[in-house]
DNA sequence: TTTAACTACTACAATTAGTAGTAGACAAGC
DNA sequence: GCTTGTCTACTACTAATTGTAGTAGTTAAA
């Protein structure tokens, strides 16, 4: 059996793309639009993200409905900070980091840094 | 046999740390002084870090010589860049992670941002 | 009441990474 | 030249993670 990966990053998107929380099965009625995939494979992804703490459930009828604990972007922006924190030369990153931004992004960056 | 997390890891600081190639047994000098352990299991460390390509060598006599490929910060910056490249919400999340920066980074990355 | 759908639990397999042993090569001393 | 000790490349084992799915039990509908 060939191993397709990221199945749990394609998860988390589905949840994070959703407007409410989602169902096992809603999830992959997603998912098999892109991939061969069985019910039950989606619903040991699931389960394991919530037992990993990356998801909350609220039981509804019988089943549950599972929704990301944090948003994308602050899940983003929290790994990024992970990352920064790490490297003990925290000055010399952030400037590389920036350094490597396009030109829009740093537009960008010194509206958010300006209006506070 | 209990497993001690992020051995690479800490061979990869050890040899940014370093201001010269490392030989796998002057890696293990210094590993040696923070955790028991033997010598053939950094080595091994040493050769999946290369054959991965985080590591460049270069044979001197009858052994290598070990260097990481990217700095410390370079490194961390493209990790960062990669994970908000991900994200498919680029703005918010580098709004985010300017949100939860100190205010002593933020003042950083404005001296980054005005002189250029 | 039977049957079809749905889900929780369990199991298996592939990959990654931590751990180390073994054997071979080389240098130094006898 | 032989022996012995050190060093390293190769190989192997194991634990954890994660992609994969089956089985059995439960519920609801025909």
């Amino acid at each position: 059996m060939s191993r397709e990966p990221h199945l749990e990053s394609a998860v988390m998107e589905i949840l994070w793309n959703a407007s409410q929380p989602l169902t096992p099965s809603q999830v992959h009625a997603e998912l098999k639009s892109a991939r061969a995939i069985a019910y039950t494979t989606v619903l040991t992804a699931v389960s394991r993200l919530w037992k990993k703490g990356l998801l909350t459930r609220t039981r509804r009828g019988r089943t549950y409905t599972y929704l990301p604990r944090e948003g994308r972007a602050d899940s983003a922006a929290r790994r990024m900070e992970e990352l920064l924190a790490a490297t003990r030369e925290r000055n010399l990153t952030l400037a590389r980091f920036i350094d490597n931004l396009s030109a829009s992004d740093r537009r960008e960056l010194r509206r958010f840094l300006e209006h506070e």
